[in-house]
DNA sequence: CTTTGGCATGCAATCGATTGAAAGTTGCTT
DNA sequence: AAGCAACTTTCAATCGATTGCATGCCAAAG
């Protein structure tokens, strides 16, 4: 911990420029009432001297912290990080996220909290109070929890809302699932497919529900029956090995199944194979997230890209300009379908 | 940007304790003298106050800054990135970091530096202007960068060097790459192997370089020819399939493959299968990395894992403690070798 | 010719912690 | 009972920025 700072502060730009801190603080925020020529000076120093400004005094002296916070559940993250199952969106919630972060002069801090901790508000307020963010990113289960979203909005602390279609406080952001099922089940259709399972996701997921819905509204205008062909599962390997066996078992069977995950698709296309059905010629399947496991099946997935980058992306740019104000609607950053080789038309 | 700040400060805890700010701090900092009875005092204030110090203004202060900063290079992130091979060492480097970080009370912030950059000093002494981390960790090819480990050699700023066996300043950690190919040779060698080819990686990465070196030891010490055995490749799924191509042309053909990473053994699977050889009893195949992906390949790949998590873990670990002093030795945090299905006996 | 007001710049206080030196307590020795 | 060392606790300065207020300048208005 030696005692060093060979950093440059603002008053030795003061001093090389010959004016006083607060020009120079005027000048680094862009304030008016700079004289053109005296703010070319001071620029110059600032240059010259490599000055860059300290982020802790920044904050100290009660302006930004340049400083975005993510807010991830601890336990989701964690097991989903330990099942290693090469879904990539820590890497694309990262990376989006920081990318646009980097470009306003902002860096992003990750953090896990607990849900099911009596003291989230403790816990997120102590994480608060240390790094003092400009503004906070709350990802699912987080994004509903009143508990915080109360909280930030007592302390004014600006934050999106990943993945919540209920307006409110905070920029709510999603990526439309609800109309990523219907378009893919509209896909199907138009591929002359009649009877399409669903593989719904674990319950306590808003998303689950979402896609759910999207996939009966689908079926509904095209006047097609949803009895009996959704199915439960949890997003895991072995309940989509469950939920695929029910679907196929059903009689007359579905020509084609969606899968609210990469994983339950996975799944599904084991239990096809074992039963010695052919992708896509017996049977169809398109998949939510589109991570890139989809791509080293045989065949190659169809599916639901899930646009994690690009929402986390949105959210930044949204806390940085304060948007106007946070809008009646939530933000849509939409999925798209990735076309593979994973659906065609039935056979009969 | 609101004023407001609902925030408990240190003084807010001394007056409710009936002391100075400086016992408070004495009491936050564990440091000696200060009775029994005071300090207990004070903690139950802090207790009842919710109060975290704030991480900038112990900075400004001279203090810590409870930041690590990673410095990843931009250009080899992004387009891994962008690619979504299904390399998760993006999640393993934050994740694995983070965890160690969080458990000291430290945070870890990411930032992407250019090495062609000509200027890459000024942007890392920017960095650090601002941030003015604790300590920092370099990933390759940083790693090896003159011009940054003197930096921070000369500002007197503590780092790790990931994937490094240089000795010298800072903390130097690897995983072992030679001997880690070493490993997967004479398991090879073991099963009855003695045609072994190698697919290097890419000659800009030192641990490509570390990967051929053990395996031609290996295969040295068992007496074998390595002879026309090494092929260069890049990493790329297409460097694997040309790599792949040139060694099973070879007469007599090899009949086990180490690949320096999972792409390439990918790329090298399809090639097998293309020419109607079988995945393990034809050919044996070993891949470098360990990502998820190769779980998902038939058959599943015997893989030397990169304990990346680990690595993260360890580096941080040193930071924070900063070690008695940086060993002349690297640290070692040793890759280990996954056996699936790919590997087994050869034929005749 | 003085007043008014907009613009440019400087002075000094402030944010929330740490730190070294000063001051106040104890207890022990002689 | 006075002296002195070893602890405790407090005082005041400091870190590097921002910000409200005061001040100086100059031009337009009265």
């Amino acid at each position: 911990m030696g005692r060093r700072n060979q950093s440059v502060t603002i008053s030795h730009v003061a001093a090389d420029a010959g004016v006083s801190l607060q020009t120079v603080s005027r000048v680094i925020n862009n304030e008016p009432n700079v004289r053109p020529e005296m703010k070319a000076r001071v620029q110059a120093s600032i240059e010259k001297l490599h000055y860059v400004p300290s982020i802790a005094a920044q904050r100290m002296s009660g302006s930004r912290s340049y400083l975005i916070l993510v807010i991830n559940d601890r336990e989701r993250t964690i097991s989903e990080w330990r099942a290693r199952r090469g879904a990539d969106w820590v890497d694309q919630m990262l990376l989006g996220g920081m990318l646009t972060s980097a470009e306003h002069g902002y860096r992003m801090i990750f953090e896990l909290v607990d849900t099911h901790n009596d003291h989230v508000e403790r816990e997120l307020s102590g994480t608060i109070a240390a790094l003092q963010p400009d503004g906070i990113i709350l990802t699912p289960p987080h994004s509903e929890n009143p508990l915080i979203t109360n909280l930030l909005d007592q302390r004014n602390i600006p934050f999106a809302r990943i993945g919540s279609l209920t307006p409110g406080s905070g920029f709510a952001i999603h990526m439309g699932d609800s109309g990523s099922a219907a378009q893919a089940t509209q896909h199907l259709i138009g591929l002359g497919h009649k009877r399409i399972g669903f593989i719904a996701g674990a319950p306590d997921y808003n998303l689950s529900h979402w896609r759910v819905d999207g996939w009966r509204q689908a079926m509904a205008q095209a006047g097609l029956s949803d009895a009996d062909l959704c199915v439960q599962g949890d997003f895991s390997y072995e309940s989509g090995r469950e939920a695929a066996t029910a679907l196929l078992n059903l009689t007359p069977a579905p020509t084609a199944i969606i899968a609210s995950n990469d994983q339950m698709a996975l799944a599904t296309l084991d239990i096809a194979n074992e039963r010695n059905l052919l992708v896509p010629q017996d049977l169809s399947l398109i998949s939510f997230d589109n991570t890139p496991v989809v791509r080293f099946t045989t065949p190659q997935l169809t599916a639901i890209d899930q646009p994690i980058a690009a929402t986390f992306s949105k959210a930044v740019e949204l806390l940085i300009h304060q948007a106007t104000s946070p809008s009646e609607q939530p933000y849509l950053v939409p999925g798209s379908l990735v076309e593979r080789a994973s659906t065609a038309p039935p056979k009969s």
